[in-house]
DNA sequence: TAGATTGTTAATCGATTAACAATC
DNA sequence: TAGATTGTTAATCGATTAACAATC
């Protein structure tokens, strides 16, 4: 029905937050908003919303606004959030084993399908659902799985080395972390990385959509 | 010398890329630059650069260039890196532990100086540096040291409480998590986060110059 | 001095906001 | 129909880029 027209980044980055909006708005059973009504509550303006959503074609409708939870299921299709990408952990330490365990893959458009670390320790484990495999062995499995995505929870001086690696056999996608939301209730607060999540999302929209910009 | 003027958050949010890359820079004895030089390693444009740099002063010598150091401990001073903020750690699980033990705190402008949680398995054990308290202390703590930050490391569902209790104390500013560089050396990569610990100095240059935006 | 490169002003580009006609 | 609210065009605002005079 919609197409996919050049949106601006701008705009792709406010995605992830109308998403989530609507998914509370959904929770409490709401089934219809204004821009204008979502526009105060979000903090931006009624012609902002209006212009962001028509990148993506009309949703709304005249006299009525818009549907909530069809807005959040367009929205989510926009992003690709339900394309479950196949992804790599690399690193199995307190930060790798901290997002395995905790991050919500399916809900942001990412499928975990192995862990990797080269710790003789840790190797065999479980995390995440997924054995802890050993670092040596990552680039057969990037051979036969095709992972789309690898998120790097390694010690700062094997970042660059690790990275190199899986760019080699072909990655070109990378992450590093992504957690929980801060609820923004106080306008008066500073949170940078309020929603870490949100570039995840973005990420799997430039993976479905736009490719690496 | 320099004033502080009204600079817009897209000059701020490029600041901490200045400063790694000219961190890198000195790091390889590299003493001066000029700004075409300088915006084709970085990708920006020599305009952009020379726009940056003079929101804040004239860092720059005709005929010459920028000097390397100079400029970057310029960088340093202007996002107040310098002042190594008080700030407390929530949660010590796997992500807090991690973060703790790992997060260069005094290169960023903070310094860790209280750590909590609530399960007793962890009270008392140490992380970076810190006895892990009793979360339940954290009001007699906060009214005692007037930590200018908290990062949180707590689970999705416990998020919310937490930032209303700290907020209710008068703790304005928040952050959840940054971590390692990964090295944009090829350009057809997508990395979302690759320096979270940006987003940290931004924090600390609105908490020294600007407050809460 | 001549060459190089900044600092700064002017032009362009893009994103946000305002206005309003279309329409539910 | 009348009222409400979108979709969309036009106006504004801000950020980036280009150009060039100042000057080291």
């Amino acid at each position: 029905m919609r197409k996919e027209k050049p949106v601006s980044m701008s705009v792709i980055r406010r995605l992830p937050r109308y998403h989530r909006f609507l998914s509370e708005l959904a929770k409490n059973s709401v089934t219809r908003i204004s821009s204008q009504e979502l526009s105060e509550k979000m903090g931006f303006t009624a012609s902002q919303v209006r212009q962001d959503f028509n990148c993506f074609g009309g949703f709304g409708q005249q006299g009525y606004g818009y549907n909530v939870p069809q807005l959040r299921a367009a929205i989510e299709e926009i992003l690709g959030l339900q394309n479950q990408f196949p992804c790599i952990l690399v690193g199995a330490g307190n930060l790798g084993k901290a997002i395995a365990g905790h991050m919500p893959f399916m809900q942001l458009g990412f499928r975990l399908i192995g862990v990797f670390d080269n710790s003789p320790k840790v190797i065999g484990q479980k995390i995440g659902g997924q054995d802890i495999r050993p670092y040596d062995t990552i680039g057969a499995f990037y051979q036969e799985h095709q992972p789309a995505m690898a998120i790097l929870c390694v010690p700062k001086e094997n970042v660059e080395a690790i990275a190199d690696e899986l760019y080699g056999l072909g990655m070109r996608s990378f992450w590093n972390f992504g957690h929980y939301d801060i609820v923004l209730k106080h306008p008066d607060v500073t949170v940078e990385n309020v929603h870490m999540n949100d570039s995840l999302m973005t990420l799997c929209y430039k993976l479905s959509a736009g490719g690496p910009s």
